[in-house]
DNA sequence: AAGGTGACCGGCC
DNA sequence: TGGCCGGCCACCT
């Protein structure tokens, strides 16, 4: 049952499961590949039902400063992090050292 | 049907 | 990236 709403969500999950091991990326990149860039809010809400699949690995989308935002959303405290670390990624104070090298620019298809 | 909300982003100080 | 404000768009009650 393809409705409108459940486009848009299937948008953002369609790209978080391209999300790569060991990257990360933003919500305003995924907001942009979607065509609205300032609707990154939206993704976030999107991700908010998204990080209730396991098909769609929220852990590994988080700001635009690196910072595990939504972690607060895992069910456990530091959980995103640990996945992070699991997937080699430096994580501290809710933070992502070196942002930019785990950075993955989002695509729609390829 | 309308209002409030939200895991944000960009700009400015 | 320190902090504050406005914008923007879909979901929920």
């Amino acid at each position: 049952m393809e409705t409108t709403s459940d486009n848009f969500f299937e948008r953002v999950y369609a790209v978080a499961r391209r999300i790569p091991y060991g990257k990360v990326t933003s919500y305003g990149a995924i907001a942009k590949v979607l065509g609205s860039a300032r609707s990154a809010r939206m993704v976030g809400w999107a991700m908010n039902a998204a990080h209730n699949l396991e098909d769609v690995p929220a852990h590994r989308v988080v700001n635009r400063k690196g910072l595990l935002t939504g972690k607060h959303h895992f069910d456990g405290t530091n959980l995103m992090q640990q996945l992070l670390e699991s997937e080699g990624i430096v994580v501290v104070d809710n933070q992502i050292i070196d942002f930019e090298s785990v950075f993955w620019e989002p695509e729609m298809a390829v």
